[in-house]
DNA sequence: CTATTGCCTTGATTCAGGTCAACAGGAACC
DNA sequence: GGTTCCTGTTGACCTGAATCAAGGCAATAG
């Protein structure tokens, strides 16, 4: 992108190739195979709330978070938002961009000041030529994806809050999962992750005060002290 | 997969490469490339209600629909079924698979009568290896199905059996959609059309019944006769 | 120190769609 | 012929979650 004298511009290449590396796309890749994919990326900085692309849009690349975290949703007809994810470092997304001369298919917004990298199409696409062991990186990053869609569709029809918020509380905390009381800090605002979970703020609101009232959590701002994990195992398993 | 002698063998061997060269992925390739890939391929014929594969089985490769249909589902915890797409000729799918050495996410079943061909998986991770071109075609088709789920969360989260029905009648006959009354013969049973929209069949019985009280399609059997296409289009503009 | 604004909680009400149950028409089979 | 099995239709009822509406609580702005 924008040229930036030596020693800054090499400070940013550090951090970004940092997080290619950590990136499970370009994982295994060699310092110089890093090195020549970074060539084909530009970085960019979102404040809270801006937004990366819209739907609609023509693709640039597909994407990884550096910093913060980029919720990608659309929009339903009657105008409410459904998230489809919430991308974090070193998450990559938007790969399926790449492939097609279409259109970014949802809305992608920093819910926070974030820092993401965008992998440039064309640059990437010569790059898969030359190493096709990448593409294969490239089908499992995607067909990650793919599988957490799936489950993401079974999740909203297979009935329950109940369900998938205890089962998303156990996964942001492993002690909490193995009975062990544990706290941990919403990542999100309670709004995103009703979004995440695809209900409505005040549904999860009212299903946080029922594990309350059964004494499975106790929440405190955006703290979350998890008395019961067991117990919230039993909505899981049911 | 099992040698065949001769005459029947190369009759398979050319129907089965007339079906790939139909598919979006193979659709480009040249002749003896083409060849390449149904090296790697065998054939499997299924009766109607016969699993090809269930749930956490490995993965032995992708498939594409040669004859028939195949429905992609997975199981609700409550034990319903929650199709995620149904696929017929000369469509393919379980690219996934290829990637990762990860089991299938979803179980498939034949809906009627049907053969598939199977793309083997390290075969044509060779294949991928000496042709990069090829894995844009994969990453393609895989982002084609990634929108495609993407739409159907949005879809049933977004509300409204009438507006999915609506939907899906117009996409089936291009005719009603122009606005002209028109005819088609629904292409699966009305309870695996429930299952792809996402509801039961009884909901779905009554959704056709309330379009045809208001005079907007007709149903005899599997007939469905569009009465009034514009009608169903203010459903979906909805 | 008040307003304003945004986020969260809680209650009352509504409604789409699921569940249960009864029944009708075919198709396949004895 | 009758039986069984299967798909569809329709009705009665129930429920999970959305919607509407009213505050509460912080943080920031004036």
């Amino acid at each position: 992108m924008a040229t930036v004298p030596g020693e800054i511009h090499s400070f940013r290449q550090t951090a970004l190739i940092a997080t290619l590396r950590k990136s499970r796309m370009f994982a295994e890749l060699s310092s110089a195979e890093i090195d020549a994919v970074a060539d084909g990326c530009s970085l960019r900085t979102l404040q809270k709330g801006e937004m990366l692309f819209r739907e609609g849009e023509r693709g640039e690349g597909f994407y990884v978070v550096q910093m913060g975290a980029i919720s990608v949703y659309r929009l339903t007809p009657d105008g409410r938002e459904q998230i489809i994810c919430v991308f974090r470092a070193p998450e990559s997304f938007a790969e399926a961009s790449l492939a097609t001369t279409e259109t970014y298919p949802a809305n992608a917004v920093a819910l926070e000041p974030s820092q993401v990298i965008l992998v440039h199409k064309a640059r990437f696409r010569d790059l898969l030529r030359s190493k096709p062991e990448l593409s294969l990186q490239m089908l499992a990053s995607m067909s990650i994806h793919l599988k957490h869609l799936v489950q993401t569709i079974q999740d909203i029809k297979g009935r329950q809050i109940e369900f998938r918020l205890a089962d998303w509380i156990l996964r942001q905390s492993p002690a909490a999962a193995a009975g062990c009381p544990a706290v941990f800090i919403l990542p999100v605002a309670k709004k995103v992750l009703a979004g995440q979970l695809g209900v409505t703020s005040e549904t999860l609101s009212r299903t946080f005060a029922r594990f309350r009232r059964e004494g499975l959590i106790h929440v405190i701002g955006s703290k979350v002290h998890v008395l019961n994990g067991t117990g919230l195992r039993i909505y899981t398993d049911a």
